[in-house]
RNA sequence: GCGCCUCUAGCUCAAUGGUAGAGCAGUGGACUUUUAAUCCAUUGGUUCUGGGUUCGAGACCCAGGGGGCGCACCA
């Protein structure tokens, strides 16, 4: 290396590599700095979101100026200098306007400044409201101070990011140049808080339990497991809300209801997530059939909130969730299906027969009521396009929920397929714990024979139980799946702004 | 975990086994009503990594890595 430091630092402002570029923009930084400018100030007053300026001006004549001042602040997104005028375009979350930015009005430095600027800067400006010959809504510029300089271009400012890699791990740029993206976010929490109203309006108060717990209950699912150091103790995090929620309506509370991030240490794939967004609510003295049209006015409005419309489309085809939802038997569906009535009171070897023709493989331990659930899985899960709940569910698989009270071999619970997928999971909750007891020993049974998805028994809740919890019926849905067919998007990682992935080689 | 596809400039994409290119961004210049501004000039490469075949590899082969899709898993 017989190169001077000088000479390399040249040759990098004369590159245009990322290296180079990020070389030039801290050249900038430091030539503000020098200047007696601050390239990092602590904060700007605005008057306006860009969309509060196009909802009071939006209307005014082209060619026209009013004699309205706002102050405004963004990212420069666009920028077409034409030499003693200059147009760009800044963005705020709202929305984005026109800057009209001439170098009569804000004088020489200040033109200097402003064309000096690169794609992604954020500034503020202050100006009056005015509309350019060809009727575009515009903010004439007369001072400009810049927010925060960026350090790295902005990507292709019209084609975005496509490579998925990138715009997950990196979704700050995503964000950045992805409109339908910061549409899919603006959605989800649209929902979410769509949500909270409906529930909220029904008298439910919104609560958070645990998300570390000794015993990952609640729901089948491998859990993941994190260690405490002072306690020198094992513990699982949640995969499920519902025995904590359960044990507040033991207290009293009545009606509860927590959004809450759940952990499966399971595949991943356009629909599934380690870490996912949960909801459950839980209603002191009501069955299935409360829950059932909670359910359909949750989501209801969710749409309606979200989209305007209660129209959505699913699976291509454009269904008005207003109208009534379809609720059929898990075993009328297997049998429609199969042409073979099937009940889980019947011996499981003939289920297993009836499995066989369907290439359903059966694990030794399973009993007719899983056998159905899979037949259910196999022949008529992918086919519940429209709004459906799906009750019945055999006992044998729905450890927590009550047996219907006409049927002791079935209970009161129902799943919401949409796009033949689940949405949704309630029932009338089972309260006698007794009969929990050896619902968990069933489980614990299954355990110990190895299934590790099984749970154990809960002492504390049914300690809980033992207080006595009064008739309940509760619900869980899977807000992720909602957001996506709200959104529009077929992969969940296009709700989560994270998404899991392996880690990045740098 | 298995199968298929994919990875080239900051971004979006090209390139029969034969000199790695374009558009945008960047840089220099012209322009006071642009709209992805336009026009002229121009810089920029570990072709994901490591091996191999070949006179010659971005391309073909092997191994590895990231991602996508499908399957499995997910009551």
């Amino acid at each position: 290396m017989n190169e001077t430091p000088d000479e390399i630092i040249d040759d990098t402002l004369t590159g245009s590599g990322l290296v180079a570029e990020k070389a030039k923009r801290l050249a900038k930084v430091d030539e503000i700095r020098t200047s007696g400018q601050e390239p990092y100030p602590y904060r700007f007053d605005r008057s306006h979101t860009l969309a509060e300026v196009r909802a009071e001006h939006g209307t005014i004549e082209a060619g026209t100026e009013t004699d309205v001042h706002v102050s405004v602040a963004g990212r420069m997104m666009l920028k077409r200098d034409g030499g003693k005028l200059i147009f760009a375009n800044l963005r705020d979350r709202s929305d984005q306007i026109q800057l009209f930015i001439s170098k009569a009005v804000v004088g020489e430095d200040a033109f200097v400044a402003i064309a000096d600027l690169d794609l992604g800067d954020w500034i503020g400006v202050e100006g009056v409201v005015m509309a350019t010959r060809t009727g575009e809504l515009s903010i004439k510029v007369r001072s400009m101070v810049l927010l925060a300089k960026a350090m790295r271009p902005i990507p292709d400012k019209w084609k975005g990011l496509t490579d998925t890699d990138t715009r997950f791990r990196q979704r700050y740029a995503d964000l950045i140049v992805n409109e339908e993206a910061r549409r899919a976010f603006q959605i989800r929490h649209t929902m979410i808080s769509s949500f909270r109203k409906t529930l909220t309006d029904h008298g439910y108060i919104e609560v958070e339990t645990p998300v570390l717990h000794m015993e990952a209950g609640g729901a089948h699912a491998r859990p993941f497991i994190t260690h405490h150091n002072t306690l020198d103790l094992d513990l699982y995090l949640r995969i499920a809300l519902e025995l904590h929620l359960k044990r507040l309506i033991v207290g009293g509370m009545e009606r509860v209801f927590e959004i809450g991030r759940i952990f499966r240490n399971e595949g991943m794939s356009t629909r599934h997530n380690p870490e996912f967004t949960m909801m459950e609510s839980y209603q002191a003295f009501a069955d299935v059939s409360d829950i059932i049209a909670l359910t359909e006015e949750l989501i209801t409005n969710a749409a309606r909130d979200a989209l305007g419309t209660t129209v959505v489309d699913l699976g291509g085809e454009m269904v008005d969730l207003s109208q009534p939802w379809r609720q059929v038997r898990m075993i009328d569906l297997v049998a429609e299906a199969t042409g073979v009535e099937v009940h889980p009171s019947q011996p499981v070897e003939q289920l297993r027969e009836l499995a066989a023709k369907y290439d359903v493989k059966c694990a030794p331990r399973w009993g007719s009521g899983k056998i159905i659930e899979e037949l259910f899985e196999a022949t008529s899960e992918h086919l519940l396009i429209h709004p459906t709940f799906v009750t019945g569910h055999p006992v044998e698989i729905s450890p927590l929920a009550r047996v219907d009270r006409t049927d002791p071999f079935l209970t009161e619970r129902f799943e919401l397929f949409m796009v033949g997928r689940e949405f949704a999971n309630g029932y009338s909750e089972l309260n006698d714990p007794v009969e929990q007891r050896l619902r968990f020993e069933n489980e614990q049974a299954a355990k110990d024979a190895g299934d590790d998805e099984a749970t154990g028994v809960d002492e504390d809740y049914i300690r809980a139980l033992e207080y006595g919890m009064p008739p309940t019926g509760g619900l869980g849905v899977g807000m992720d799946r909602v957001a996506m067919m709200l959104a529009g998007v077929s992969s969940i990682k296009e709700v989560i702004l994270f998404p899991t992935l392996r880690p990045e080689v740098l």
